[in-house]
RNA sequence: GGGCGAAUAGCUCAGCUGGUUAGAGCACCUGUCUUACACACAGGAUGUCGGGGGUUCGAAUCCCUCUUCGCCCA
C-alpha cells in the first residue's frame, strides 16, 4: 500500500474548489482506467460472478447539441448507474444517438436551399451520401458534451440507430412482423406534413387547442330547391371533395332526406344524403359533410357506403384536382394554398347565399411535431404495424408488476393508450432512413408481388424478373423501439452482450415520449425477446424557467449546460438538478441568472471541498488507524454519535434510491413505488455531511486533533472513515469533487478510484447508547446558543450556567465540559435547586433544567412572559392529551403502542409543566 | 367532449397504508472575519394543509361535493 501523503497546507489547497482545472483530468483518468467499461463475461447470466445492471441511454438526435433536458436526463441515469457500479454490479450504460430521419433531412435540405438546390437536384444516392458525411463530421457532438457532465457510459459500445449492425436489426424486425402478418400496406387517410412532405404517425401529429371558425353551409336538396340541409364544418375548403352528407339514422329531422341528393355548392354536383352513426345529432346541425380523401373518419364512412374519394388538395397543401376530381376545383382556386382557399370559398359561399352563419369554435388542430406545420389528412398508401396483438403482453406486464412506471400517475395514461391502441404508420416519404425492405415484382401474380426480404434483392426470387424496392423509409422510432435489444446485439441471440445484459434494468426518460418510444420498446421486447426490456420506467420532469415555461430554443429561455459547467462545474449542475427534482416534478431555473440558479450546487461542492481541506490539513499524513482496529471503548460520545448518524444516513440513502431490481421476478405491491427519490437521496447525503459531520463532528473534533495522544489517533481514524463513507454516498451525484478528495485521503492506494469503490454499508444494527448522550450535549449547546443570541452576549464571552439534572446526566456532562466550553463557551455548575437570581432558563428533555444567571443583562419581564407563554402552550396541549387519554373510545380502540406512547408523553409533559411552573413562580412572583 | 392527476410556509416540494406540537431546501430577517469554508457560521419568523360536507376515539391523510390548475387522449 502506498500512501499518497504530501502534507497539505493552505498554499497547496485553495479555499474554493476549481472544477474547471480538475474535472477534465479526472474524467480522462476514469476512461483510461476503464472504470465505465462493462465486462459481459462477469455477468451472472453468462456464468460470471456479478449481477448485471444495465441501462440504455435515450439516444439523442445525432445532430443535437446538449440542452438542460439532456443534462437532467443523463444526470439521473448517471446517479443510478454509478450507484449500481459501486454496489458491485457489473454495470453497463449504453450510449448512442439516433439518425432522426425528418430532423436530419431538414437540416441538409436547408443547406441545399441555401445553395439554391433541392434534394431532387442531387438525387437520392448523392443526397444520402451527403447526409451521411454531414453526420459523420458534425454528428455526435452531444456525446462529447455528455462526457463533460460526467456521464459514466461505456463509450466502447456507443451505438447509432443507422449503423450497419442496427440496420440489420431493423430489417429483421420488419420482415418478422411482415411474416407474422403484423405489417401490412394500407390505403388510408393519414397525417401528412405538407412542409416535410411525409406522412406522420398519430403520435407525431400533435393536437393543439386552437380557436377556429365553424362554418354553417346550406346544401340545397336537388329535387326540392326550397329545402336545404345545413352542415357545419371548420374546413370549408374540403367541401370540393365532398361525396355525401351523413345524418344519424335516428335523427328524425333528416329522416325524409335520406337517400335523396343534395347539391354541392360551388361545384353544383349532386351528392347523396346517407344515414350513418358517425353523424352526431348533438354536434353542430347534426348533419356532416363527407370528404373521404381528406378526413380519416369520413374515409371510413365513405368505405361503408361505397363512395368515391376525390382528392382536391395536393401534397404541398394546395388546392388541385389530384385524383378522381375532374371539374371539382374551380380554375381560380387551383394551386391556391389551403388556408387562402378557405377564405376564398367562405366568400364564394357567402356570395351564393349558402353560408348560413359562422361561429367561434375551439378545437384541436394537429401539428407536425418536427416543424409545427398544420397537418393535412392525406389519402395514400402506407405501411402499418398491427399493434393490438403487440399491446396485449405489454399491458399485462404493467398490470402484474413485471414492469413498473414511476411516477404512478403515468400508469393510467399508459393503460389507456395501450387499450385503445391504433395501428402504427411506419412509412415516411423521406430519403434519410432505413429503406422499407420490400421489393415489388411486376411480373409475378399475387401474392408474390410484394416481397419483404432480409437481403437486398436484385431479382424476383419467384420468377427471376427485375424487382424494384419500395421508395419509402421507416419511421425513426421503428429503429429506436428496438434500442434495448439492438444495441446489445439482437437479432443475434448468441451475442454475449444480449445474453449478459438483456433485459436491462431501468429506463429513464421524459413523459413526452411515453408512447413514441417507451410503450413501443416494451411491445418490441415482448414481441422479439418474449421479455420486458426493463423492469422500471422512470419518467422525470421538465426543465422550466421561472415563469413555468418549458425551456426551448424557440422561446430563447434555455440554459446551455456547457455554460454552467464552465462557470461552476459539472458537479454544481448535477447537484442542483438532482436536489431540485422531486419524483416526476419539474425543475425551475432562471436562464437570466445562472449564478442564482446553480448556487445550490456550487455552494455544496465548495462546502464539501472545505471539509476535505480541513480534514487533510489537520489529520496530517501519518498513517491512520483503520476503523476495524478501533475498539468501542476508545470511542468518545461524539464518535459514537457520528458513526450512528452515518449508519442512519446510509440506510436513508438506500431507501431513497430504492431497490435496485424487483426482489422476485416482478415488483411486489409494497416495493412497486419504492425508491428513485433522488432528491431525498441528495438531501439525506447533504444533511449528513453538512449538518452532522461538518456542523457538529468536525467542530467537536478540533480540540482532540490539537492534542497529541491516543485520542487524537482515534479522532483521525473516525474522521477519515466517516468522510470516506460520505464521499462514497455523494459520489453518484457529485462524482468529480468526491473523486478529487477521495484520492487525497491518507491511505489512498494509487490507481484506485472512488468511481469503482464499494457502496457503504451500516456498521451496526443498533445505535450506541452514548450517541443519545451526545444528543443531550447538542441540546444544551443549542439552548445556550439561543440564550446567548437572545441576550446579545458577545461570542468571545464565557458564560456560567446552572444545570439541574439526575446524577447520571451530571456525570456525563461533567466529562463533556471541554466540549461545552468549545461549542457554547459555557461552564456548567451543577445544583439541586435553581438559584433565585434573575436568570434566563430553559427546560430540556428528560427534565433537565438549564439556568443562566445573567445579572444585569436579563429582562425579567420578558423572560417571565416567555416562560408563561411556553407554559400556557404546554398546558393546552396537555389538556388535549389528557382528554384523549380519558376518552374510552381512544383507549379501547387505538393500537396499544399509540396509547402507550401518549401515556409516556403525558408523564414527560407533566414533569416539564412542574419545572416550568416552579420557574415561573420564582421569576414572575417576585415581580 | 372522455380519462388521469394535483391543490400543504413567499417559491419548489416531502408527509407511505389515518395516530407527537405538519417538515425540508431555497428565499427572507438579525448577529458574527469563532485558527476548513462569508460559496461560511450562529440565531430567528413563517401555514384555518383550496372551500364545504361526511366517516372515525382521532383526518393534511379515507369518502362525497364544489372551485382552481396541470397532463394525456379525442
Amino acid at each position: 500500500m502506498s500512501i499518497s501523503a504530501t502534507p497539505e497546507s493552505p498554499d497547496t489547497f485553495p479555499a474554493t474548489y476549481d472544477p474547471a482545472s480538475s474535472e477534465p483530468d479526472i474524467y480522462w483518468r476514469w476512461l483510461e482506467a476503464g472504470c465505465f467499461t462493462a465486462d459481459a463475461a462477469r455477468s451472472t447470466r453468462v456464468g460470471g460472478d456479478r449481477e448485471p445492471y444495465s441501462v440504455v441511454m435515450p439516444p439523442p438526435n445525432v445532430t443535437a447539441i446538449l440542452h438542460v433536458g439532456h443534462g437532467l436526463n443523463n444526470a439521473v441515469q448517471d446517479v443510478l448507474v454509478r450507484w449500481a457500479r459501486m454496489k458491485g454490479r457489473e454495470t453497463l450504460w449504453v450510449p448512442g444517438t439516433d439518425h432522426a430521419g425528418i430532423a436530419t433531412q431538414n437540416i441538409i435540405e436547408k443547406q441545399l436551399a441555401a445553395e439554391g438546390r433541392t434534394r431532387e437536384d442531387l438525387g437520392r444516392e448523392r443526397f444520402i451520401e451527403r447526409t451521411r458525411a454531414f453526420v459523420h463530421e458534425t454528428g455526435g457532438v452531444i456525446l462529447q458534451q455528455l462526457k463533460s457532465i460526467g456521464t459514466s457510459a461505456d463509450w466502447s459500445r456507443t451505438a447509432y440507430t443507422f449503423s450497419p449492425e442496427l440496420s440489420v436489426a431493423v430489417r429483421e424486425c420488419f420482415v418478422r412482423l411482415f411474416e407474422r402478418g403484423l405489417i401490412y400496406r394500407g390505403h388510408r387517410v393519414i397525417h401528412w406534413c405538407p412542409r416535410c412532405l411525409t406522412s406522420l404517425s398519430d403520435e407525431e401529429a400533435e393536437g393543439e387547442e386552437t380557436s377556429g371558425t365553424l362554418y354553417h353551409v346550406a346544401y340545397a336538396v336537388e329535387d326540392d330547391p326550397t329545402r336545404s340541409i345545413v352542415i357545419a364544418t371548420t374546413r370549408p375548403e374540403t367541401m370540393l371533395g365532398d361525396v355525401a352528407v351523413a345524418v344519424n339514422p335516428g335523427d328524425e329531422r333528416y329522416a325524409s332526406l335520406i337517400g335523396r341528393n343534395v347539391l354541392l355548392p360551388i361545384v353544383n354536383l349532386p351528392i347523396p344524403v346517407v344515414a350513418d352513426e358517425y353523424a352526431d345529432p348533438e354536434f353542430g346541425t347534426g348533419a356532416v359533410k363527407i370528404t373521404p380523401a381528406h378526413d380519416a373518419n369520413d374515409f371510413e364512412v365513405g368505405r361503408r357506403h361505397s363512395l368515391p374519394s376525390p382528392v382536391v388538395i395536393d401534397m404541398y397543401g394546395a388546392m388541385n384536382e389530384v385524383a378522381d376530381a375532374g371539374g371539382r376545383v374551380p380554375a381560380e382556386l387551383r394551386g391556391m394554398d389551403r388556408f387562402d382557399a378557405r377564405k376564398r370559398i367562405a366568400a364564394l359561399l357567402h356570395d351564393a347565399g349558402r353560408l348560413v352563419k359562422t361561429e367561434q369554435h375551439q378545437h384541436a388542430v394537429r401539428h407536425c411535431y418536427r416543424c409545427d406545420t398544420i397537418v393535412e389528412p392525406r389519402l395514400s398508401d402506407q405501411w402499418f404495424v398491427r399493434m393490438q396483438p403487440l399491446a396485449e403482453p405489454a399491458l399485462q406486464a404493467a398490470r402484474d408488476g413485471r414492469i413498473r412506471i414511476l411516477p404512478e400517475k403515468w400508469v393510467g395514461v399508459y393503460e389507456h393508450w395501450m387499450t385503445n391502441i391504433r395501428d402504427w404508420n411506419i412509412s415516411r416519404q423521406l430519403w434519410w432512413g432505413h429503406r422499407v425492405p420490400v421489393w415489388y415484382c411486376r411480373e409475378c401474380d399475387p401474392p408474390q408481388d410484394v416481397i419483404a426480404s432480409r437481403e437486398d434483392l436484385t431479382a424476383c426470387p419467384y420468377c427471376g424478373c427485375d424487382v424494384v424496392q419500395d421508395e419509402d423509409v421507416l419511421d425513426t422510432w421503428f429503429s429506436s423501439w428496438l434500442w434495448p435489444m439492438s444495441t446489445l446485439g439482437w437479432p443475434n441471440e448468441q451475442a454475449t452482450d444480449l445474453r449478459a445484459f438483456y433485459p436491462t434494468d431501468v429506463l429513464v426518460t421524459a413523459p413526452e415520449i411515453l408512447f413514441f418510444w417507451v410503450a413501443r420498446m416494451i411491445m418490441a421486447g415482448f414481441a422479439f425477446k418474449g421479455e420486458t426490456p426493463f423492469h422500471s420506467v422512470y419518467l422525470h420532469g421538465t426543465a422550466r424557467d421561472t415563469q413555468g415555461r418549458k425551456m426551448s430554443k424557440s422561446l430563447g429561455n434555455g440554459i446551455d449546460p456547457m455554460d454552467v459547467v464552465r462557470l461552476y462545474g459539472a458537479d454544481a449542475l448535477r447537484y442542483t438538478l438532482i436536489a431540485g427534482m422531486g419524483l416526476g416534478a419539474d425543475v425551475f431555473l432562471d436562464p437570466a441568472d445562472l449564478e442564482k440558479s446553480f448556487a445550490t450546487g456550487r455552494n455544496f461542492a465548495t462546502k464539501l471541498w472545505n471539509i476535505g481541506r480541513f480534514l487533510l490539513m489537520n489529520v496530517g499524513s501519518e498513517a491512520v488507524r483503520p476503523m476495524t482496529s478501533v475498539s468501542a471503548t476508545e470511542l468518545t460520545r461524539a464518535d459514537a454519535w457520528i458513526l450512528d448518524r452515518l449508519d442512519v444516513a446510509i440506510r436513508e440513502c438506500d431507501r431513497a434510491i430504492g431497490p435496485i431490481a424487483p426482489s422476485l421476478g416482478a415488483w411486489r405491491d409494497d416495493e412497486r413505488t419504492a425508491g428513485l427519490r433522488l432528491n431525498d437521496f441528495a438531501e439525506t447525503a447533504r444533511r449528513f455531511v453538512w449538518n452532522e459531520l461538518a456542523d457538529w463532528y468536525v467542530e467537536a473534533s478540533k480540540g482532540r486533533l490539537a492534542a497529541p495522544g491516543d485520542d487524537r489517533d482515534v479522532a483521525r481514524a473516525v474522521l477519515v472513515h466517516v468522510f470516506d463513507q460520505a464521499l462514497r454516498l455523494l459520489h453518484p451525484i457529485v462524482p468529480f469533487v468526491t473523486e478529487a478528495l477521495w484520492q487525497r485521503l491518507p491511505g489512498h492506494v494509487d490507481g484506485t478510484f472512488l468511481a469503482t469503490a464499494s457502496w457503504p454499508e451500516p456498521r451496526s444494527a443498533r445505535p450506541d447508547a452514548r450517541s443519545a448522550e451526545f444528543d443531550t450535549v447538542r441540546e444544551i449547546v443549542d439552548a445556550m446558543r439561543r440564550i446567548r443570541s437572545e441576550y446579545s452576549i458577545a461570542p468571545g464571552r464565557s458564560v456560567e450556567a446552572v444545570l439541574i439534572a439526575r446524577d447520571g446526566v451530571r456525570g456525563m456532562l461533567a466529562e463533556e465540559s471541554p466540549l461545552l466550553g468549545r461549542l457554547a463557551r459555557t461552564t456548567l455548575v451543577f445544583a439541586g435547586v435553581a438559584p433565585s437570581s434573575a436568570a434566563a432558563s430553559v427546560v430540556l428533555s428528560a427534565g433537565i433544567e438549564l439556568i443562566v444567571p445573567l445579572e444585569g443583562l436579563i429582562d425579567v419581564e420578558r423572560e417571565c412572559a416567555k416562560l408563561q407563554t411556553e407554559l400556557a402552550a404546554l398546558e393546552k396541549q396537555l389538556t388535549a392529551l389528557e382528554s384523549r387519554l380519558e376518552n374510552p373510545g381512544f383507549v379501547s380502540r387505538a393500537p396499544a403502542q399509540v396509547v402507550d406512547a401518549e401515556r409516556a408523553k403525558r408523564t414527560e409533559w407533566v414533569t416539564k409543566r412542574q419545572v416550568l411552573r416552579t420557574r415561573v413562580e420564582a421569576l414572575c412572583g417576585k415581580h
